[in-house]
DNA sequence: GTTAGCACTCAACAATAGAGAGTGCTAATT
DNA sequence: AATTAGCACTCTCTATTGTTGAGTGCTAAC
């Protein structure tokens, strides 16, 4: 059966009501809300067709038709038109997003949180993984008789820092000698290549002090690999609540259970991390069977030239995704910007999201 | 009327019959399950005068009766027996509470997590505020050309840092020498003891590079602001599916949207913060009129001498109180012994949470 | 002082009926 | 040939009603 221009638009037009009332469509609603001068009765032969064709569900007999994925699926592919924000909502955005802050977990976290509280959702975020950052600087200092602080940066500025306990006192001086010694050895390496053979050799170049580097290089290691692990966070979750498809506790808990577990929400993320633009899951699509009645939308932003971190929401698979989308959108780009130029420009002290323009 | 003994083990087994069950209590139960061989009529009467009494309550007419909040206090306060642990308990808490990290925030919120999963609540922790600290070591050091970190250490090794973005490029003699005239400056004072007229002092003892330094002084001041704020946090939200007064949404949501609220929580703590010890708040005696229904019990743990942070669980008020005071004390002394040890000692170079005898 | 007995209350549950929304099919209309 | 009106049918949802059972308070007997 051909999909032609009538069919579409009803497809359209139960989708779209179905977003706004979550309420399965009958025919007769489409009749009146269009302007396709079609009666009731021609409304229902063609949504009978449209469910034939896999693109609507019957809840039950004697209920209206609700979009399956595939009928999702379809209206964000190729039927929904892309949402124009207005002014006063790009306003919003931007001063939502705008943040003083200068510690980049602490911004993107921030900006997740007032993207949930925009856009009513909850919200996904990944920070930026640091395993393909190429070293530009490593340092220890000591700030204590047992205490040193690991210091590592790259030239787009990330940087992260662990605290080392010592097992002996270490002077100053060594402490500038170590730093010496890591950074010739160690920079130019991404994260992911300095492994522990890696850091042996580094000890080996060094024969005194053996036995005191050799608990330092230890840590060291640990502290790299800390570094390495991504981190997924979720926030905003309470706002599922304003969803009547969330009306009964066994549905909440069901979700809450699913998305407390990372494990879950970095197989979501694995499903997006290829791609380099805005990806979406709708239902079954989305690895996880507890959430087959939901979607998510997901888009990274950009930190330097490889190092990207990904925003998203989750939420019910009848999401308004052409606002959503938008929404989204702007706000990965307004992260990218802020966080490229932040991160490597060297004129603001403050950050300012947003294209300075006020 | 007097509360004679009969009363009070009545009372005791009718809290503790709810507590259990979340089922109100009639007489005929408690009349089979104590051994006090009396009638369900007796036990009545009882009833009767205890609901007077203010101490029990009736949801309706013909229901059985629950405490009301004077009732649990009652039974926190003098009819509770303390609950000792088992050896495979305190074995299980152990193995739980015991974690390599190193850095304070981290185990802080794994031994929360931990104690969350043992005792099946939510719970609430607050990291220790540094605002009483003693400064004993300021370092800037410099990373990039426009980049430079602050790290902020006391006697006891609590260390905060910032990233400083700095306007003008800097030497690395340049940060040694403001390392130097900070330590000299600051040094001894407290957190909370540092603030703008001091830091302007410190800048006016260094007549050149004037500014220079004013921009860099704005952000050390920033910097030790944002250090002061103490940090709340949650977690195990999600326990609370497990009790049947959760089991509408109305409520779940009531919950989830109060204690989202970081205003909230602090409120809650200001409660108890005074105290040194275990504090158990029933009822409407926590200052949030939704929570009327639930009780919190927190417990202080130290990291060094004035320098506290708390954690505790947040649940329905016929919670089993004897259990969870145990649980809740053992974990902030493991707690603290481990904070106290790793942050002062010198030998330990991982984390052992526990008497070290295994 | 304690207990048995009894009338009474009220929530919870199940069964039933009716309303309303929506469908599919058929026959009439354009 | 496509569209539409009409109608019987299906199924959920809500309200109503009756029934059950747990629990109480009171009174009179022990």
């Amino acid at each position: 059966m051909a999909l032609d221009d009538r069919k579409r638009m009803i497809l359209q037009a139960i989708v779209e009501d179905y977003i706004n009332t979550a309420e399965p469509v009958g025919s007769r609603s489409i009749s009146k809300k269009t302007d396709l001068n079609l009666s009731a009765a021609t409304i229902r032969n063609e949504m009978g067709d449209l469910e034939e064709m896999g693109l609507l569900v019957q809840p039950h007999t004697s209920a209206g038709r609700v979009p399956s994925t595939g009928g999702y699926r379809m209206y964000v592919d190729s039927l929904m038109e892309k949402y124009e924000m207005t002014a006063a909502e790009i306003d919003e955005m931007k001063k939502a997003a705008t943040k003083k802050t200068l510690e980049l977990e602490k911004i993107v976290r921030d900006v997740a949180a007032a993207f949930s509280g925009i856009t009513g959702l909850p919200v996904i975020g990944v920070l930026p993984g640091t395993e393909a950052s190429v070293v530009k600087n490593i340092k220890v200092v000591k700030i204590d008789s047992d205490k040193a602080m690991l210091i590592v940066s790259d030239k787009s500025g990330i940087i992260k820092n662990k605290l080392l306990h010592l097992k002996t006192d270490i002077s100053d001086a060594f402490a500038d000698d170590l730093s010496k010694i890591l950074n010739e050895n160690l920079s130019g390496l991404t994260i992911s290549e300095i492994n522990l053979s890696n850091i042996m050799e580094v000890q080996s170049v060094i024969g005194k002090n053996f036995e005191i580097l050799a608990s330092v290089m230890e840590m060291v290691h640990e502290a790299v690999l800390e570094i390495d692990t991504k981190q997924i966070f979720i926030d905003g979750l309470s706002n599922i609540f304003r969803f009547p498809e969330y009306g009964n506790v066994e549905k909440v808990k069901e979700l809450f259970e699913v998305v407390e577990d990372k494990e879950n929400l970095s197989k979501i993320i694995m499903e997006a991390s290829v791609s380099t633009q805005t990806k979406i899951l709708i239902g079954d699509e989305i690895p996880i069977p507890e959430l087959k009645n939901n979607s998510v939308v997901l888009s990274p932003y950009r930190v330097s030239e490889n190092i990207t971190g990904i925003l998203g929401v989750l939420g019910p698979a009848r999401m308004d995704y052409p606002k959503i989308i938008s929404a989204l959108e702007f706000f990965t780009n307004q992260l990218s910007e802020a966080l490229t130029n932040d991160f490597s420009d060297k004129k603001n002290q403050k950050l300012m999201i947003g294209k300075g323009d006020e």
